[in-house]
DNA sequence: ATGAAAGCGCTAACAC
DNA sequence: GTGTTAGCGCTTTCAT
């Protein structure tokens, strides 16, 4: 085994609880012994245990970290900048992927429950229910859902849909199809019930397509449903599915944004680098991440507070956006001809 | 505090012993009494604490994974497929993104070392002589780094570097230029090694540019660089670099592939969508995280059988490769024409 | 097959 | 300011 606090104790000539107190609170020892315990301390390179820590203080300093898909690029920009939260906090995270399954969220957070003082839960697919029920057993911390009771840090993709079908209604579209996203998401239903009332306000017809996998695969399969409603705009759950939207549509003969305009969601980096370039709702992942980290450490014990944050989205408009059939409003805000724009 | 094994014991009537014994080594209590103390935990929602656990076995169920950089796309399906290997073995996974730092890896190991069974230190970034020092203090398993005496998974990347230089010097490119990774990345010397003595043998002349950060903007900044040179193709060191190049030789008015071949290493996901279609040599990420968990399962205690695991790589060949200003050599292993095509 | 007791590495009263 | 003691939740001898 490595070396413990009773070796420092040893070599300094002091007891273990000195040594405790220098590292737990310095204040309260005296400033030779506690340098005389810290050089000893470096010198065998001895290190707290945490976990023996947390069997008594109960303050582990990891937070878990659960997310739908590692590999969808939504995640990554968020992990890294909670990672990197958590870290300027002392802390370690424990990432955790589901699979999108919602049985193994459940499982997930049961598992890590014990060895974290929170979990963050990232555009969960478990019920509401269920989300309250663990939040009884362990801190939770929700991205992208409401819940009253459960603090919670959202985007704001309500607006982000409202706006995007603004957008493509004031380009002249007067049928649209809105890609649907996984079970479970709550994204997914904000996004639906803000498209639908916004394509209402506008006179615009709104097909619904889904739900779908929330992947390149989930949108390139769906292609030949929106050329068959006839739809020629397109609101995507995401930009993974946008784009493969976009291959499917090309391989089937349809130009974007020629015959047929794509919007996602998310602004992954790969939506730049696509062609043609996609138009899509921007989420302030990282601000996110950083956020639901703050928030769980603020927290802490205090659970009867509940703050939900909210983050703005943005429009980016690129090149998958264009002119549809019908008169285009002169109030447009986006011009299209514009390399790239952002409309709020 | 939430429900330990005294209260289970209680609930069934028996000693802490027994129930402890019912879940760690059932095989030593009646059938009995172990079915009437697992309904009890059932009831009370019992789960054993793990870190009291590991205060005495030593073992925590815990693996620590270290990345450059979660937000490159390499990582992620290596870390979901390690994730889920861990699993499988009842472990779960610290992941920690230590921002291209040397001294960050370090800093994150020893961190890390107390509540974990083993490290995973992919495409690390820090010294030879650290990893060994480091190896002494926690079970390491490396990926993408040769070290005698440690633990090692590596992807062949020469081999794919030498396939991918054939690939270009028999497409009739005479002068090559070679887009070096990060500083203290084992790769990027294999890659550079085995590069420069493919291009030799063809007779080819290979520019060096480098060392470059190992993202999209890393290619941009250098396109400038590869045109002055004069070179006619370019193998980046990974897909993103590849894909910042081709942006921007497109916008100094260069045609890829017309003017300049690229190849790239990884064949991440974004390989495939960006245009031209990224001519890539694949790397078995996904793989690489199961066999790395493996390892460090394997390994356990027994530290002295230190194997070297090889993956094989291949050479993708897409649509951002094409005819140098070279006769090319009619064994040319790759039909351009052709829309994809595989050649290891 | 089960209980008793010691102890993993550490912190937290409580004395002095 | 420092030592003493008890104990966090659990496993592991050692008895019985």
């Amino acid at each position: 085994m490595a070396v413990t606090i009773r070796d420092v104790a040893r070599a300094s000539g002091v007891h273990i609880s000195t040594v405790s107190r220098t590292f737990s609170a310095p204040h309260l020892v005296n400033p030779n012994t506690r340098s005389r315990v810290l050089a000893h301390a470096e010198e065998l390179g001895y290190r707290p245990n945490r976990a023996a820590r947390a069997l008594i203080t109960g303050r582990t300093y990891n937070i878990g970290l659960i997310v739908a898909d590692i590999a969808n690029p939504f995640f990554p920009p968020l992990i890294k900048a909670a990672e990197s939260q958590a870290r300027k906090h002392d802390h370690h995270i424990f990432v955790a992927d589901t699979n999108e399954d919602a049985a193994l969220e459940e499982e997930v957070v049961r598992a890590l429950a014990k060895q974290v003082d929170g979990v963050l839960l990232v555009s969960p697919r478990m019920s509401n229910t269920l989300i309250e029920r663990l939040s009884r057993e362990v801190p939770l911390v929700v991205v992208n859902r409401q819940i009253a009771g459960i603090p919670a840090v959202v985007m704001d993709v309500a607006r982000g849909a409202r706006t995007a079908v603004e957008h493509l209604t004031a380009l002249g579209h007067r049928h649209l199809a809105l890609l649907g996203g996984p079970r479970g998401s709550w994204t997914s239903r904000e996004i639906r019930r803000s498209a639908a009332a916004t394509a209402r306000a506008a006179g615009a017809e709104l097909t619904i397509i889904g739900p779908n996998a929330p992947t390149e695969f989930g949108g390139l399969t769906v292609a030949q449903d929106v050329l068959r409603a006839g739809a020629t705009a397109v609101l995507a759950y995401n930009d993974l599915m946008a784009i493969g939207l976009i291959e499917g549509l090309m391989a089937a003969g349809a130009g974007v944004p020629a015959d047929v305009s794509v919007v996602g969601i998310d602004d992954i980096m790969l939506s730049r680098l696509t062609r043609p370039k996609l138009t899509t709702v921007a989420t302030p992942t990282a601000a996110a991440g950083r956020a639901a980290v703050d928030m769980l450490l603020a927290h802490g014990d205090d659970r009867r507070t509940t703050a939900h944050i909210h983050l703005q989205t943005e429009l980016v408009i690129r090149d998958s956006t264009g002119r549809g059939p019908g008169p285009h409003s002169p109030a447009d805000p986006g011009d299209v001809n514009a390399p790239e724009g952002v409309a709020s």
